[in-house]
DNA sequence: ATGTAATGACTCC
DNA sequence: TGGAGTCCCTTACA
């Protein structure tokens, strides 16, 4: 099960003059993508077998997905960022539906906890702006509010779940947990997560105890109670079956529940049993029959409507809870058949491991592709994809990383490095490859639609220049 | 460079 | 069922 895809050179370093460390290797990617585009676009025959086609040609340009642009929240955001307390990592984030260039984030600890980064379409401007309401000490949950995408709704850790504006209104006050009084702090209780229903006119929470919360979209109060043994991680809508409620939990389980029968803890439709806790449960976006979890520490699995009793995939890959770390979520394209999830390498489960980005065909549970930027060497724990399936957006610490789809990124000096870069991952991956024949398979393992998908990511048409990205990491390098 | 502190989950009594 | 104690071992900032 520890397949490895190939690493590849994403060839989006940009300018790195000097060395850093051993693993100074430019961000990578599946290298049975980059051989489709070498074989596409480079009239250099037919695609490289996998063996070699991990190596990076001096062309260069095969990548799919591009690093574009990083940064640490912004130049303004710094000392904002430093009124936040220590621990202050970002615990979500979702991309406008309708702003294809802003994303959302939220994070934990400080008083400013949720913020928006926008990028033009050159990529060449990030801004952000706080809201204006600091919400308090963590969000656990952020969704933009269907009947207006200007507003969110947000879950904080002072116990508030309210509708925020982003420009510049008071947040409406919808639901409140209990206060405690105790000296430190004023609420024992707080929510976790967040989902909306158009068609139910209704908010899904559920807090760190166990309690499950039905709201209207007014804030009125339809069902509270306790339906888990620990923190509610994941509360989600079932967008085609309105009706159908997935839960996930630190006790273990997820569970499915319909919400025209829900009663009490006893009322589910179905219990899924995990080996741990459950930090997630997403209906995959394509025709909401699938459910996507991670568990905190080897297991993303892949549920299937057809049979809720046991699921259809088990992928192992290495995201173990830890305290200070946003816990990892494997979440879906919204097109294909695609997952992708933060890995935070564990010697126990797959020794050698690097700290990718990891995509997986659902379908099959392959492995299909590995992102890495060595200028960001941390934990990404939060992925997404954006609506349009074509960027994607990771979080660590303060740190928040776009993944695009670009051409050209790197200048003529760059090559070169990257290549001796990309030999370093080839070896690497044979280390890897060595644990699992399964590993050898090429492109060829990737089914119709997923080549479909990847084809479609071929077009490349970024307006990224390398000006923004050397400018961006001189930024970095400064911050050093 | 070094230290510290950041509302997580689990076990045991 | 609850609280103290332990362990997981990252990140950002002083």
């Amino acid at each position: 099960m520890k397949r490895k895809p190939m690493q590849v050179d994403a060839t989006g370093s940009k300018g790195k003059g000097k060395k850093r460390t051993g693993e100074d290797t430019a961000p990578t990617l599946s290298k049975k993508l980059r051989d489709r585009k070498d074989g596409e676009t480079s009239k250099q025959g037919p695609p490289l077998p996998p063996q070699s086609a991990g190596v990076q040609k001096r062309s260069g340009h095969g990548s799919i997905l591009h690093f574009i642009y990083k940064s640490t929240l912004g130049q303004s955001l710094h000392s904002q960022m430093r009124q936040m307390g220590p621990g202050d990592s970002l615990t979500d984030m979702k991309f406008n539906q309708l702003n294809p260039t802003q994303l959302f984030t939220s994070s934990m600890g400080g008083t400013d906890s949720s913020s928006r980064f926008q990028w033009d379409n050159s990529n060449r401007v990030c801004q952000h702006r706080h809201s204006e309401n600091g919400a308090g000490d963590f969000i656990g949950g952020i969704k933009f509010c269907p009947k207006d995408v200007s507003k969110v709704y947000v879950a904080s850790g002072e116990g508030t779940l309210t509708l925020q504006s982003f420009e510049g209104c008071t947040p409406t006050l919808l639901s409140r947990t209990q206060e405690c009084g105790h000296d430190h702090h004023n609420v024992c209780y707080w929510y976790c997560c967040l989902d909306v229903s158009v068609s139910r006119q209704m908010l899904v929470t559920g807090d760190n105890m166990g309690q499950l919360v039905l709201l209207g979209l007014d804030g009125q109060k339809i069902f509270s109670d306790k339906l888990h043994k620990a923190k509610v991680t994941h509360a989600e809508f079932n967008p085609r079956c309105d009706w159908l409620l997935a839960t996930a939990s630190v006790d273990h389980t997820v569970k499915l529940w319909d919400l025209r029968n829900i009663k009490d803890k006893k009322s589910f439709l179905h219990e899924l049993p995990h080996e741990k806790a459950v930090n997630s449960a997403y209906f995959n976006p394509t025709d909401c029959s699938k459910l996507l979890t991670t568990d905190q520490y080897d297991e993303i699995r892949v549920y299937s409507s057809s049979d809720w009793s046991k699921p259809q995939h088990i992928i192992q890959h290495p995201h173990r809870q830890f305290q200070h770390l946003t816990p990892i979520k494997a979440t879906w394209h919204p097109v294909y058949d695609l997952i992708v999830a933060g890995r935070y390498p564990d010697s126990r489960v797959c020794p050698g491991d690097q700290r990718t980005i990891d995509i997986f065909d659902s379908n099959t549970a392959e492995l299909v592709c590995q992102l890495q930027d060595p200028a960001v060497p941390g934990i990404k724990s939060v992925n997404k994809f954006n609506p349009l399936g074509d960027v994607i957006g990771s979080g660590m610490g303060v740190t928040v990383l776009v993944w695009n789809r670009s051409e050209s990124l790197i200048s003529e000096q760059n090559k070169e490095e990257e290549t001796s870069a990309s030999v370093e991952n080839l070896r690497g991956q044979r280390r890897s490859q060595q644990r699992s024949s399964r590993d050898r398979r090429g492109p060829a393992a990737v089914d119709a639609k997923l080549k479909k998908k990847l084809a479609s990511l071929e077009e490349t048409k970024t307006k990224t220049k390398d000006g923004c990205t050397k400018q961006k990491q001189a930024q970095m390098k400064k911050k050093k």
